[in-house]
DNA sequence: CTCGCGATTTAAAACGTTTGCAATGGCCCT
DNA sequence: AGGGCCATTGCAAACGTTTTAAATCGCGAG
């Protein structure tokens, strides 16, 4: 129940505390032979280290921390899910627990971190999601506190570290498919809530038209609140239903693309036939729903597991440069796109 | 940035540093006077206690812990974000944080809850979704670690802390509105997975139906592995287009239930004057498919909250005698429930 | 033979709490 | 006035590590 000591290991190895503690940690002012024996002993006493210990002398509690975003009815979408999982999954080569807290209702998300790190209940934080001015990067960034967000500022001023997708060259990527396939039409379906990516994919779409300087390239844009399906619909369908409708439609993100698509259907129209449609992120249900959307890997986890080794890095050597890195989306092409249809189908 | 010590606020209040901790944990032995005077102190100068510290001496990590089980492609699914958001709220009242931990992939379920009991990163954990023979449990008693199980075994010699929705008398509760209203055939659509609400849930029905002893009574089963959306699909579809369809089809659970509307819809059936729907659990999606599932509300949030009390009693006080509760579910009549038909629809 | 040096190892302090036990002081009782 | 008791507070050990500084040992050089 109590569990092994390193005082009672180094009184079966007869050697000192000291000698056992440095001996596990593989410092090689001991003699290799020294280590071996020491690493021997501990592994069939089944020797496991008390983190509390340790944790008072070095000040690291073992655990990075994660607060989940307050957010709508889903509590964990398919995003927060993938990213959890890499994350996870990259600490645990570095030996390190991933410390999820959730927010009660009536407290804020804020205070919820405020919590952990003031409590120092972890060693460093991942910051998700974030938006056009932050209040969880203010603060962390103001403690000195070492974390790692997922998604940047617009102001490229504020140095803090960071990883995000390159959704710029992506959306143009996207932008530059449907031209080529005779598209001049496009309708962009964003969301009105104060989040960076939003301006940043658009501003993709909005570089690549401007780079092809085709003066009949038309860009519509709709928006709705993030988590509020019914205006989201309502958005989609007011696209859909305009006098003049977009031949390709693209989603700021994977649901709502599918939107696009489940109106569209609705509306009678046939994808890709009558209309282009493509998203960006490659959730699971994007594979699924018919026709099978075109869009794009995020890579979400792989940008998570990357994440953990940052911060690790950040916790273990407090580099003196912000780490900062842009990860490649790639293509998913299936079949919601298609050439410009001949005649504009009414509806 | 280093944080106040006991010590440093010790020598501000010219008191000793064993008279603060007292204080501070409200030990009547202190003077009510200096007991005000240290708190008014510690509150304005900010003071947090230092976990490690405190860990080390009472053994205690002020961490509850939570494997988060694995799954199919949701990673978690409503009944689990429920269950997580009570849980932290239960947990919060008793200021003890919710360790949340993912399990990496390649590794088992098992294994990482071996390793939060064994590195002490947890004082008691909470275990969802009890298995007919679960290892979980099998390890934990054998630890004799505190722990508290949402779900229990069928073996109920097996002692140890449990909280589970009494789904025998509901599922009795819903066979009685249903008989009611005439429904004398009745489909079950369960899953073939080793999970005990299984047999609890059919045991209910059966009892319910033997209490009534109508001879008339018809029950069909059909189940299927419990993530396989397809196989799911198909055992529905083979009880909608059997020889003799039930009247009435009961969903083990609510995403059983709405598969169950979604295919007779699609078969051309309407709900519920074809075909009357039960399930159970009570899920945000239940209220929104059409026409409203008729359900039963699982309390899967109060569950939670009151599991936390119970897994803070058992780690406080080490109770002798098991701690266990039954919460009765509460009916919840929408409109996917009505008369038996005059007549049985070919489809 | 002695000294010095490098390679190992040990001793002990420190991390910040909690808690058993001893000490202090005031007050009442005799 | 002396003693005893209670309420309150102080002292110091203990929790299990990490880490700094010092000790030890063996061995080659002078």
């Amino acid at each position: 129940m109590a569990g092994l000591t390193l005082r009672e290991l180094a009184a079966k190895l007869d050697v000192s505390v000291g000698t056992v503690s440095r001996a596990l940690a593989g410092d090689t002012a001991i003699a290799l032979k020294t280590r071996e024996r020491v690493a021997e002993a501990a592994r069939t006493h089944g020797y496991i280290p008390n983190r509390a210990a340790r944790q008072l002398v070095s000040g690291r509690s073992g655990f990075v921390g994660f607060v989940i975003p307050v957010r709508g009815p889903n509590f964990i979408d398919s995003y927060l899910g993938e990213f959890l999982t890499g994350l996870g999954e990259g600490l645990v080569e570095h030996g390190i627990d991933l410390f999820i807290a959730t927010v009660p209702a009536g407290r804020s998300e804020l205070s919820v971190l405020q919590h952990v790190v003031e409590a120092r209940r972890a060693d460093g934080v991942v910051v998700p999601r974030i938006g056009e001015s932050d209040e969880r990067l203010a603060y962390l960034m103001d403690r000195g506190f070492p974390f790692v967000a997922h998604g940047r500022l617009l102001d490229s001023s504020a140095s803090f570290n960071w990883l995000d997708a390159d959704s710029v060259s992506a959306f143009g990527e996207a932008f530059d498919l449907l031209y080529d396939l005779g598209h001049r039409h496009f309708g962009l379906v964003s969301i009105s809530d104060p989040m960076t990516f939003r301006h940043l994919r658009e501003r993709g779409l909005r570089d690549a038209i401007s780079r092809r300087g085709d003066p009949n390239v038309i860009l519509d844009v709709v928006s709705a609140p993030r988590f509020d399906r019914g205006a989201t619909v309502a958005a989609v369908n007011s696209m859909i239903h305009a006098e003049r409708r977009p031949t390709a439609m693209i989603g700021l993100f994977d649901e709502l693309a599918l939107t696009i698509m489940e109106e569209a259907s609705r509306a009678g129209l046939s994808i890709p036939r009558d209309l282009s449609v493509v998203g960006f992120d490659n959730i699971a249900a994007a594979a699924y729903a018919p026709p099978g959307l075109t869009t794009f890997e995020a890579r979400t986890r792989d940008s998570a597991r990357e994440i953990a080794g940052m911060l690790v890095e950040v916790i273990e050597k407090k580099p003196a440069k912000p780490l900062t890195r842009l990860i490649a989306p790639k293509l998913v092409a299936r079949a919601s796109h298609g050439p410009v249809p001949d005649v504009v189908r009414r509806i």
